[in-house]
DNA sequence: ATCGGGATTGCCT
DNA sequence: GGCAATCCCGATG
């Protein structure tokens, strides 16, 4: 990999300024963009393909410093299933949404689904379907699959052939307001408030609450412009020893795999969706 | 063309 | 803690 871009330290000033910028513009307009903005957008789009000085002006807005400095490249993602589904804890997941805005979630909960032997993987057996494609693609594919016909789960490639982690749990860090009513859309009218915490402890719930749709399946999540990874900046790297591994969920019908301890969370922490005390005591 | 199962969620008791 | 919702996908004929 030749060297990617580093940010100046005056950057990080900038990029302040522009979480700043998206917070505000998250409170005054949460709705979706009008029809009138979204051709004035078009038309900024346009002229910046043809004028390269609108281009830098472009990238030092669009591509904060945050974005150069912390996203995770295809490197991250080059290690085997479960070793990648340890390292997402405590990792950021990043949407950007089509009117700016960024919202923000730490992983706090994987699980680890191998290719080949496992049997309670999509691609047990190493076979490979229209679904599962993404499975065997490049380290850091994202995989989005529909269950029960109802709901999504997001997934990403890892090194060996047809693995992928799954993300089951986020601690919303930005963006809640939005989160909070893409997820309420999708609830019964009149239903109570979800607390911060609820809003994406479980994989299907954080597909709905970053609003992660089935056609991002099969993109790259080192390079995609609408969704990346990033290092912590607050908190350091979760230890070991915060880690709870614990067989993973519902998959029960599938005998000895099922046991198998691939489910992984940060110990003690209240966004994740099942916490398993049997495991907690080893 | 049809059939059975599913890496979940939310409401109800 | 039980269970309905809801329909896509893959296997089979």
């Amino acid at each position: 990999m030749a060297g990617r871009k580093r940010k100046t330290p005056t950057l990080a000033a900038a990029a302040a300024a522009a979480d700043q910028h998206n917070n505000r513009t998250v409170k005054a307009s949460p709705t979706k963009l009008k029809k009138e903005e979204k051709e004035e957008k078009e038309e900024e789009k346009s002229s910046r393909w043809e004028n390269p000085q609108n281009v830098e002006t472009e990238r030092s807005h669009y591509f904060t410093g945050d974005d150069l400095q912390h996203r995770l490249g295809e490197e991250f993602f080059q290690q085997p299933c479960v070793s990648l589904a340890k390292a997402f804890l405590g990792k950021v997941l990043v949407r950007r949404c089509a009117d700016g805005t960024e919202l923000r979630g730490r992983i706090v909960e994987t699980e680890a689904y191998l290719g080949g032997e496992d049997e309670a993987s999509h691609s047990a057996g190493g076979k490979r379907t229209e679904r599962n494609t993404a499975m065997f693609m490049k380290p850091g594919t994202i995989y989005v699959y529909t269950i029960y016909g109802i709901h999504l789960c997001m997934n990403v490639s890892s090194e060996g052939d047809g693995a992928a982690v799954l993300l089951r749990s986020l601690e919303p860090l930005q963006g809640q307001h939005v989160m909070k009513q893409q997820r309420a859309a999708r609830r019964k009218e009149g239903a109570r408030q979800l607390k911060d915490k609820e809003l994406c402890n479980g994989p299907s719930k954080l597909c709905q609450a970053l609003n992660i749709p089935r056609c991002f399946d099969r993109r790259d999540l080192a390079a995609d412009p609408e969704v990346w990874l990033e290092r912590d900046q607050d908190t350091s790297p979760a230890k070991p020893q915060d880690v709870v591994s614990a067989p993973r969920i519902g998959i029960e019908s599938h005998g000895e795999w099922a046991k198998k301890p691939w489910r992984f969370y940060l110990r003690g922490h209240t966004c994740v969706s099942v916490v398993n005390k049997e495991a907690e005591r080893q």
